[in-house]
DNA sequence: GGCCAGGTTCGCT
DNA sequence: AGCGAACATGGC
């Protein structure tokens, strides 16, 4: 087994905790994305290279570093492969972002303000690939988390690549070859709808002969990205602003059709009502071009038991 | 048991 | 253009 250690040097101010459970959003040993006493082991597989890379915080908030321990169950850690997961731990978890301009922006700014207050340094984790993103997506559409968790977890450990490290085994994401073998069967066999499935192995086989290059949208701008992603069947406006929060790293998206914001906007700000899909994109445009902030924000001071009627599951209403 | 959940598409007016 | 139904499953 081959095994290295590097450093990253994220943007200060980093709040790893804060940023990293964003990223996980649930605790225990789910597929990918596990925290194990602040370990966060995570299994990537590059062209059948799997490889276990292990983030942990040192430092803190204000002069953060991470420490990621590379390991491969077998031989063949080489610096282009070391080098490779250095830059895939750091867009994973956001380690680049710098949040200054956000912040100047919130200080001035009498529902931002409050927001950022007690999240900071929470910067926004991404994911793996497009791909992965676009996936998990519409496997979470219109269901509720928590369902959502045990599909993924499903998908993740029947037809991810797996390795073990340590006498632990770890799973990667299936990449777009084991999703077209999965067939629209396998993927109903763990709980996908039979439309679903449909949308995810017709993304993977198009993803997996070259027709759609997901990872190419990187190049393109906001507009162009969104043009794309709707003329993909399953994919409408909620997913396209998700992915370019989650997936693309840009600053400025906003799911003005995610019911959960429309409830947090309403009770931010007291209106008594959910906020209307209009009237959350009407409002949303003080924010730009920081809304993908305002979004991961407002969804983590939601977790954080900010907003009592929501941490309690309960409805907005009168 | 019924209703709904961090949507999307399809088939009707 | 706009509206309702279907989708599949778990939690309350």
């Amino acid at each position: 087994m081959d095994r290295s250690v590097v450093t990253i040097a994220p943007t200060p101010p980093y709040h790893f905790d804060l940023t990293s459970a964003y990223a996980t959003n649930y605790p225990g040993h789910y597929g990918a994305d596990i925290n194990q006493e602040g370990l966060f082991p995570r299994l990537l597989d590059s062209r059948g290279h799997p490889h276990l890379v292990t983030v942990r915080a040192l430092g803190r908030v204000v002069s953060p570093l991470l420490e990621v321990e590379i390991e491969k169950a077998d031989t063949g850690l080489d610096d282009a492969l070391i080098s490779q997961a250095k830059r895939q731990v750091a867009w994973i978890f956001g380690t680049d972002q710098n949040l200054a301009p956000f912040y100047r922006m919130a200080m001035n700014d009498s529902v931002a303000g409050p927001l950022v207050r007690g999240l900071k340094g929470l910067h926004i984790p991404h994911t793996a690939s497009v791909y992965e993103a676009l996936v998990l997506a519409i496997l979470g559409q219109q269901i509720s988390s928590h369902v959502a968790r045990v599909v993924r977890t499903l998908l993740i450990q029947t037809y991810g690549p797996s390795a073990e490290v340590s006498g632990v085994t770890y799973y990667a994401f299936p990449p777009p070859e084991a999703i077209v073998a999965a067939g629209m069967e396998g993927l109903r066999a763990i709980k996908f709808s039979a439309r679903k499935a449909e949308y995810v192995v017709g993304i993977a086989t198009r993803v997996a002969s070259g027709k759609l290059d997901l990872e190419g949208l990187q190049h393109q701008s906001d507009e162009e990205v969104v043009r794309t992603l709707l003329g993909i069947r399953g994919v409408g406006l909620w997913t396209a602003q998700w992915l370019l929060i989650r997936a693309l790293g840009r600053t400025d998206g906003f799911p003005h059709g995610d019911l959960a914001l429309q409830r947090l906007l309403g009770l931010l700000m007291d209106k008594g009502a959910p906020f209307s899909p209009e009237e959350a994109l009407e409002y949303s445009r003080r924010w730009s071009p920081f809304r993908s902030y305002v979004t991961t924000y407002l969804f983590a001071a939601a977790r954080s038991g900010r907003f009592a009627s929501l941490s309690r599951g309960g409805q907005v209403g009168p």
